[in-house]
DNA sequence: ATATTTAATGACTAATGGTCATTTTTTAAA
DNA sequence: TTTAAAAAATGACCATTAGTCATTAAATAT
């Protein structure tokens, strides 16, 4: 009986083929501009086909938001292993996301529209769920760094680092956000470079940190 | 010649209204599920009778917005004056931010909603200009605590306080809006209370900032 | 060869932001 | 007061688009 796992294997590459496809579409035009009707004559599918194989819009933009996760996360990473103290590991991944924002624009703005919208009642195998357990991964990388900060005596030690791992996440999001939506009006209202404000965002972060 | 005042007038009293009448209907139904047509209904005026005041709907949206980031400001100031040193001022601008999060929350997914678009040429009269201007005075009350904080000794006097006040609130915000959004995955993922992380948040800033 | 199950289709619906020719109301002129 | 001109308001209409479903096509089993 192998037709049924055939079947089954060509349903799941199907599915990838959208979601590839999917990406392309939105990354290109935009989330919000791109539509379903484009991305089903992107796939050379009917539309209808596309909602045999995804609930709905967002659970397209879901797979699109995964994959921005996921290159944040190994930006992340990639950071830490570059820095050698723990307090050095937590500034490269503040220069990891602003180098995120820089390079990949559109997939900060998918990982951006995940981090305001609210998924209710995601199904455990969603997508959603997937972007969820990225984040974890993601702070906790963070928090790896605190922890090695505390270890090798850089980070003050009567931090919690999963605690502030969560806060920096948070924090440094509102950060890139204020900087990526606003520019203009920082510029304009407060006779601020953008890039000076992320810069000194680092610097407070950092003095809030250090030991000693 | 009186009339063209008068005209004037009631025009400018008839935008108000309906001003007033779309911030009813947009709490109550929330920003986007509630229509232009269920706007000119509680107007009781015609749906094109609106596009003769207001370009679109972002347009209406901004002037709920603008009462919500009134409302902030205001909250702000208030805990600016009831704190007394410049430190304890920072910190009650803080809680005021969580407490307006907790009292006025369509306030503040409209605030937020500002926080995350980018409105393109927003003509100098607009409602969003007037966004911009309140969120200026707003950034502007937490520049004035910090001054205060360097002039009492309660804040370290190496920091530039417009930076810096730019930099609180976009990070606050960012909290905030992690809390809000993300509290559900906050509790299961990192078995954290989103309140913890925001007094953590709290605790972060207040070293960071502190003198001696 | 036929029946059954599975996959795919695309015409259709509903919702909604926005427009514009027409009507109503107000003001000015005769 | 009557009529013409200007301003304000209307609501039927349009375009877009997410999502549905009866129908068709393809694959599989009998």
């Amino acid at each position: 009986m192998g037709i049924p796992e055939r079947k089954a294997r060509e349903k799941e590459q199907r599915r990838r083929d959208i979601i590839q496809t999917a990406e392309r579409v939105f990354l290109a035009k935009g989330l919000k501009k791109a539509t379903m009707d484009d991305v089903a004559e992107a796939a050379e599918l009917s539309k209808g086909t596309l909602y045999l194989y995804f609930k709905n819009k967002e659970e397209l933009y879901a797979a699109v938001i995964l994959q921005g996760v996921k290159v944040l996360r190994s930006m992340f990473e990639a950071a830490v292993d570059s820095a050698q103290s723990g307090i050095e590991k937590v500034r490269a991944i503040g220069r990891a996301y602003a180098d995120f924002h820089k390079e990949h624009p559109d997939y900060f703005d998918a990982v951006l529209y995940y981090q305001t919208q609210t998924f209710d009642s995601s199904g455990r195998d969603s997508l959603v769920a997937a972007c969820n357990s990225q984040s974890d991964e993601t702070i906790g990388v963070i928090a790896e760094a605190l922890k090695a900060g505390i270890s090798d005596g850089t980070i003050r030690n009567d931090i919690d680092p999963s605690k502030a791992a969560v806060v920096l996440w948070g924090q440094t999001t509102g950060i890139m956000q204020l900087a990526s939506r606003k520019g203009n009006e920082i510029r304009d209202w407060h006779h601020l470079n953008p890039e000076d404000v992320i810069s000194g965002y680092f610097d407070l972060v950092e003095y809030g940190l250090k030991a000693e």
